[in-house]
DNA sequence: CATGAATGAGACTTCATTCAT
DNA sequence: GATGAATGAAGTCTCATTCAT
């Protein structure tokens, strides 16, 4: 009995839990699915469960209640994000270079898993329900903070100016993105030259262009 | 719409009219209170009609339903803030000046009436029911093209480089306000430090400084 | 205009209000069939506004919860079951025809409206939900109140013996009739011999007997 | 079963009834602490097996449902209230001192177990949900079948007058210890008062007292 | 034109119980 | 015997909208 507990320990996925973390899998991709089709207000947890072939109250096993389910698929998707573009910049040094791939890693997402980035980009403060919540810091800002950290950087070996605050720096590229992609998504521009024009503005506003 | 409007100002308006106008406008005033502070899906049309002093019918007198009354509200925001900021750059024609005006003008609206903008910028496609429903353009979109329209002017007289497309600048332009603003007030950045890094990162955005 | 708003204050009962009125009254008498015949738990709002042939919703333009609902109805009940006992006794003085009295008069309310006592006398602590909340106090300790001012009554003009706290006296009575008429009711004792035994059992409790 | 019980006892346990029999003191343990805690309706099977540390599907190897748990939780509170009067009154004869001492042994309880008795009264037909149920003896009821059995001990010696029904006689008694006691907690009245008032109450009803 | 009582579809969530492991 | 993930019927309550007055 004791013995079977250690084996436990070094194994935890028991056969339980791991049923578990299928079931939550299931449902993730499913609240995935809803919230991208139909956005936040009009996917109901009942028609989570269902997508995912699971009961009404399974749902309520995984998560708190339905902002705890938008919220964990906004976490991963911005970890998917950001994790594709970090792979994507991996050994680049070049400022321009890293710019341009975050952009193209974005579009590519963006192309792969369509809606998803907007349906994330839903700002939590709407989901607020009960007064004095805390207001969840938005993905947008969060994603600014990365980019406050590459600009930093090159402030620092002197490849950018130091005259601008690297972290309003970093919501700027992250403001000027999210705009620009919308409307050129919104008015069919080219892929080719939507990246140009935005990896352009980008590198001009932060002084990396002579 | 904006014809009909203008005819009643011209003929004396008869007593039920003008008591309809009345109604109206305590209706918007209140859904810019209610909109404000508690935000669109918390608000209810009772409130509205409630806080205006109106009965709860009277509410659907003067709206289709809850949506129209919200796009009315955003469209009077929309249209005070770009007056307001039309009026300050009033025969400014340096470029610099010009986004200096309108961010201070953007800045100076906000203070007065905290937190209109932020709701007015809550995005029309997420209050949609019905499927398929034309997704009407986002203010940041309209004020996107505000802004296009003065760096093409600036263009076309050569104050600013043509190599990139004057319909992207403009929502460049947007999204750089929108975020950087943001996120300066949530981490209390002092108005001046703010407008003046808002101020650098636009104009070299748009190649507007050596 | 105003000439009718003077009017309406006169005769509070507008159109409007008299069908709300109406509404409430409708709904009070289905909640007291149904928590009458179903019990407090197995009685849903939705079946009190089907018996009272309204909307679900009509229920909570009325009573702010279920809860809320279930207090009206227990107050009513007290009121009349008070009424009718006061009536009884009106103008009787000696204390052993007071008591033989109310009994008489519980009993027959009992037999006009069988169970509405015993419903109306469940807990009011048993339905409290959220913690913390003003534990209602309970009908039969308010009934015990009245007892206890008649027995004052007596003490203070030397009928009853002062030698004990008329408070408790007033609850004992109570006690005794609510004890003694549940089990009296349901071994089926005559209703002569059960009013005469609780008669007796109260006046020497009281020490009103020799 | 209970012959059951008592063969188990002179038999040696095997292992697997000895570790059901602790799972379900375990079980019995933890309905005791929430229904008192926090009431019958508020206090789910789950809650109970995880206070009691065992798994949610063990409580259902003990108890055919939850009322069936509550009702073991009555039964043995009632057991153990009774059992501690009757040792308090072994050997007493005198019909006040009985009185007197078992008052004192259900104070004594209710300050070692605070709460319990309140729980233990809820009437079981609050619990009936399928209609027709036999609506199983209230432990008020019984506890006055105890007295009654007092009582009529006492008529038949000649202690008590024999003009009244020994089994409503005993009611009473429960009934204004019932309702006296409750008040006087609720109204914070003194323990040795409360118990002399309780006494005289009773002994006069009873016509035990000159 | 104005009112506010009424509506009922439908939202979110709970919980007693089952059953595969 | 023990477990705990899964279930889904059922419950309470909301709210955008209508309509008789």
């Amino acid at each position: 009995m004791s013995n079977e507990a250690e084996i436990n320990e070094t194994r935890p996925a028991t056969r339980g839990s791991r049923r578990k973390e299928e079931s939550r899998r299931k449902l993730l991709e499913a609240a995935r699915t809803l919230f991208v089709e139909k956005g936040y207000h009009d996917t109901r947890p009942q028609d989570i469960a269902k997508q995912a072939g699971v009961g009404h109250g399974t749902f309520y096993l995984h998560f708190d209640d339905k902002k705890a389910c938008f919220l964990a698929f906004v976490d991963e998707a911005r970890d998917e994000v950001t994790q594709a573009a970090m792979n994507r910049i991996e050994g680049v040094t070049n400022l321009e270079d890293q710019v341009r791939g975050i952009i193209e890693s974005t579009f590519d997402y963006g192309e792969e898993f369509p809606g998803v980035f907007e349906a994330a980009v839903t700002d939590p403060g709407l989901l607020a329900s009960n007064e004095g919540e805390v207001p969840d810091a938005n993905i947008l800002e969060q994603w600014g903070d990365v980019w406050s950290d590459i600009i930093k950087g090159h402030q620092d070996d002197g490849t950018l100016p130091s005259d601008f605050d690297a972290v309003l720096g970093g919501q700027a590229v992250v403001g000027i993105m999210r705009q620009t992609s919308i409307v050129g998504q919104r008015r069919e521009m080219g892929r080719e030259d939507l990246a140009e024009s935005m990896v352009r503005l980008i590198m001009r506003a932060l002084g990396g262009v002579s």
